[in-house]
DNA sequence: AGCACGCCGACT
DNA sequence: GTCGGCGTGCTC
């Protein structure tokens, strides 16, 4: 740059958008920026926040180049969180920019919080005193800081009063810092009791945090074994060190208990981040998370991306959990980036579950992770007896979804003024329509699946692209009037044959498409726990981590969904979400049962799930994958393609077939394993690749890129395998 | 990702 | 005659 030149130098700014690398901007002489810090910059017709990166500038056509407008007054971006932007985008194959803009999402938090006005006492007395000025004095007696209508407002006066005094000089005008979103946790406030078992899992993971390095353990224990408490010791520990502590949890919004239990063991809250955060609240967490002023965030995968200054450890919690997944934009995987998080940042990670991913389990087989488990001897009581129904064998009445032995055992709970809960995943009335007289079933016109009728709300609606159209009357096809029928049921319509056989009980549907949201969700869940529902009839979202304390029985509508559809997770999934489910029960001490209809009682799922034998499983599960190069031995790198329709969609997958030397290897899975991709009318297939290297399956789709310049944007890398092959 | 520019259908 | 659909291209 000339000497002449208004700005002395030029800086690599990350701008929150698809950039390959980082543009550059000049820097203001007088302007002082480091790497990490967060900046405002003209980007084409607007401003945007963006961070400064490191490295030298790019040499830029001097008439391009714009200054930098502002430097943010915030903590810069750690070394650490900046090389992890770095590593996700090479190993998501975004664009930098695009992992910086998750980092960049609190827009208002770059700017300190504001200080506020308050008063606080001298040494100066009031020239005469009265009623109403002795209880002002008496309330601010301690010295400390007030805001003038708080002390108003406790010393039962007018502010009026507080103006009247402060004039006098008996109150001087403070500045008050902003205050802390949550309290200080007490690593000490309340030690638990732990077992045996917990206590050597405890001083492993206490140990992990001591020593100062990076490492995984698998914390693995049955439903009602305490693994949160045994997490906690390490979460104390890092504490202790003053770090920083991160908790992920697969969908916060519900997870209210957790918060409380946080608070019982620490005696304060942790922060909380999750996309049904408040604005206001956001950026105060934000910006607290940056000053280190949080010392602890229990957040949903988002929180991957605050930016934590002293990080010290990370805990997954129920680390299967495929909300960990984040499917739109930027892929990947909450559980996978937290194990990198914590090799860039040299801090252990620990992640938790009493039903583990194949792949953690193999990474703990093998070494890679240490295996803390928890033996649950102290659970096992309070277990629930489970039995598999043969549906071949006791079929439910024509026209009815449960079996008679399930009927009466929902019956026998009642009467015993107990719970019962019937789990089948399927939202709406029936999963499929069709025409008896012609035929024809109701597809979804955008993305070709079947339309899910919801009964109660007088609809046809697409679960994958969200389309909705009004249930006719008459068949599309052939004009028939009311010779539609329902096939199979969704969670509506068990609630149909329950509310009929069971006409005294109160009964109550849970799904995620209930009227109300997440609140109205969070408080029917409370309800349930209070003993205001007999019979619960749920969708997954009752799996998750709820203690219903009356519920004794629970009911597997239908156990073999989700075991056909491809999916080389499938067995794996419906084994974690029947030992979730079936969990709900016997959290009592009373005798619980748990009833699974099922077609394939023979099935190793089945058989794991009814003899509480999950070793068996994994070793199977494992066996079996490894045989057929499955994940996590195959090192498998995923490719969605996505194209306007689904013809063209199978030709870019022909075209990566014949254009891959692995070509044999490559298969298409249907959009199961993807649902969310299925939107706006782009047909997305998730193909699973195996090749030597992720490193070769790189370079192949970058080629693939190079080559249909029209592909751009509809080919891209997914790799979620296996989190430890990059380390 | 935004946002502008730019070219073809139904309407105040 | 305009309003408005989303295809293409650009941002230091």
């Amino acid at each position: 740059m000339s000497k002449d030149s208004p700005f002395d130098a030029a800086a690599p700014v990350l701008v929150p958008m698809p950039a390959e690398r980082p543009y550059t901007y000049a820097v203001p002489s007088g302007m002082r920026v480091v790497p990490g810090s967060i900046v405002r910059v003209p980007l084409g017709p607007r401003q945007v926040a963006g961070i400064v990166w490191d490295g030298g500038a790019d040499a830029v056509d001097a008439r391009k180049l714009r200054p930098i407008e502002e430097v943010f007054d915030c903590p810069p971006i750690a070394g650490p969180m900046r090389r992890f932007v770095d590593w996700v985008a090479h190993y998501t194959l975004s664009a930098p920019g695009m992992v910086a803009r998750m980092l960049l999402r609190a827009p208002e938090a770059f700017d300190p919080e504001p200080w506020t006005e308050g008063i606080v006492r001298t040494d100066a007395l009031p020239d005469r005193m009265t009623a109403a000025r002795a209880r002002v004095l008496e309330a601010a007696d301690g010295g400390l800081a007030w805001t003038r209508t708080g002390l108003a407002h406790a010393a039962g006066v007018s502010s009026t009063v507080i103006d009247g005094l402060k004039a006098q000089g008996v109150f001087e005008t403070v500045m008050i810092p902003p205050r802390p979103v949550v309290a200080a946790p007490d690593p000490a406030y309340a030690q638990p009791q732990l077992a045996p078992d917990q206590q050597v899992a405890a001083d492993m993971l206490r140990a992990g945090v001591a020593a100062d390095g990076f490492g995984v353990t698998l914390l693995d224990g049955v439903t009602g074994s305490g693994k949160t408490e045994v997490y906690f010791e390490a979460v104390a520990e890092a504490l202790e060190k003053g770090r920083q502590v991160l908790i992920l949890l697969p969908e916060i919004a519900l997870t209210h208990a957790f918060l409380e239990r946080f608070q019982d063991r620490f005696g304060a809250k942790p922060g909380e981040w999750h996309s049904d955060l408040a604005p206001r609240m956001r950026e105060k967490v934000w910006r607290q998370v940056a000053e280190g002023t949080v010392r602890v965030v229990a957040g949903a995968r988002s929180a991957l991306f605050l930016p934590f200054r002293e990080l010290g450890l990370i805990v997954v919690d129920e680390e299967h959990d495929p909300a960990y997944k984040q499917e739109d934009r930027v892929f990947y995987n909450a559980r996978d980036m937290a194990v990198v998080r914590g090799h860039l940042g040299g801090f252990p990670v620990v992640l938790s579950s009493a039903t583990p991913s194949v792949e953690s389990r193999v990474n703990a087989t093998r070494g890679r992770y240490r295996h803390a488990v928890l033996s649950g001897r102290f659970a096992e009581a309070a277990l629930p007896d489970l039995k598999a129904v043969d549906m071949r064998r006791a079929p439910p009445a024509k026209g009815s979804f449960l079996s008679p032995l399930l009927t009466e055992q929902i019956g026998a709970t009642l009467e015993k003024g107990e719970q019962s809960l019937l789990f089948l995943n399927r939202r709406g009335y029936a999963p499929l329509t069709l025409c008896r007289v012609c035929g024809h079933r109701f597809g979804c016109p955008v993305c070709s699946a079947w339309l899910v009728e919801h009964r109660f709300r007088g609809q046809l609606v697409c679960h994958h692209c969200g389309h909705a159209e009004k249930r006719p009357e008459a068949c599309p096809e052939c004009g028939t009037f009311d010779h539609l029928a329902a096939c199979g049921p969704g969670v509506e319509r068990i609630a149909e044959e329950v509310v009929a056989t069971f006409p005294e009980a109160r009964t109550i549907v849970l799904s995620s498409d209930i009227v109300g949201g997440v609140r109205r969700l969070r408080l029917e869940l409370e309800a349930i726990a209070k003993g205001d529902a007999d019979i619960v009839i749920g969708t997954q979202l009752v799996a998750k981590g709820h203690n219903f304390p009356n519920m004794t029985l629970v009911g597997v509508v239908d156990a073999d969904l989700g075991l056909a559809n491809g999916d080389p997770r499938a067995a794996e999934r419906t084994f974690q979400l029947l030992s979730q489910v079936t969990g709900r029960a016997g959290r009592t001490g009373k005798k619980s049962h748990g009833l699974l209809q099922t077609y394939q009682p023979d099935h190793p799922v089945m058989q794991a799930i009814v003899s509480g034998n999950a070793e068996s499983f994994y070793a199977r599960e494992i066996a079996e994958r490894e045989r057929a190069g499955l994940p996590p031995f195959g090192r498998l790198a995923g490719v969605i393609v996505s194209a306007a329709t689904r013809a063209e969609a199978e030709g870019h997958a022909r075209a990566l077939r014949r254009a891959a030397p692995e070509a044999a290897d490559i298969f298409v899975l249907g959009p199961a394993e993807a649902p969310l991709a299925l939107v706006a009318g782009r047909h997305r297939f998730r193909l699973l690749v195996q090749g030597e290297r992720r490193s070769d399956m790189q370079a192949f789709v970058r080629a693939m890129l190079a080559n249909g310049p029209k592909q751009r944007g509809s080919v891209r890398v997914q790799v979620d395998i296996d989190p430890q092959s990059f380390l």
